[in-house]
DNA sequence: TTATAATATTATGATATTCTAATATATAAA
DNA sequence: TTTATATATTAGAATATCATAATATTATAA
């Protein structure tokens, strides 16, 4: 019998199944973390990236920090950390 | 920079983003493997189980073996194996 | 208070996903 | 051959995703 919960973790897979947020939680886990940075750096619209970013967090993927005007996002799901961590250590994709 | 290829990854994850491949695939990975033992172990339908194996079969992630009238169907993806790998290992959902 | 900057939300159209039902194909057995 | 078994494919409906455009919200600055 297996350990897996099929349907939480399809849905953290499901949230990562799309290059762009693959992109953003790859970004967030190493750098600066307000929405403009990752329109920046993506070079996405600020909508999407919004929209994207609501994803992750209802995932459970990242959290939101407000600092004034500013959201900061990061990542806080160990699974997608580790997920990642094999993704940068080794070339399989 | 990071080494991760976004687009190819993130389509490994869309494959692992339904829960029934994922169950699929943690079958596969350690047990018999036909269709119609996907189907037995699965509960779902023909056509279904079908449908799901071959969006596995065209991401890479599995790869099928003829054996007369059956299909043995077999993971052969290093970064799959290593993530089902982590699910089992860890209780991270 | 008004204006601005940062972010979030909503509406909508285009495309993708997933199921069921029906049909097709292929191998083996009778 | 004919029949049965195993699997694959197709069609179609319901639902989900994703981008853009427009608007709303929130916090600070002037």
């Amino acid at each position: 019998m297996s350990k897996i919960d099929y349907i939480k973790t399809s849905e953290i897979f499901k949230a990562l199944s799309n290059p762009i947020r693959l992109q953003m939680v790859d970004f967030l886990l190493d750098d600066e973390c307000c929405v403009t940075d990752v329109v920046n750096e993506l070079g996405i619209s600020q909508s999407a990236s919004s929209q994207h970013l609501s994803i992750l967090k209802n995932s459970g993927i990242v959290y939101p920090e407000k600092h004034g005007t500013r959201t900061c996002y990061k990542v806080n799901n160990k699974l997608t950390e580790e997920i990642i961590t094999l993704l940068n250590k080794n070339n399989n994709a």
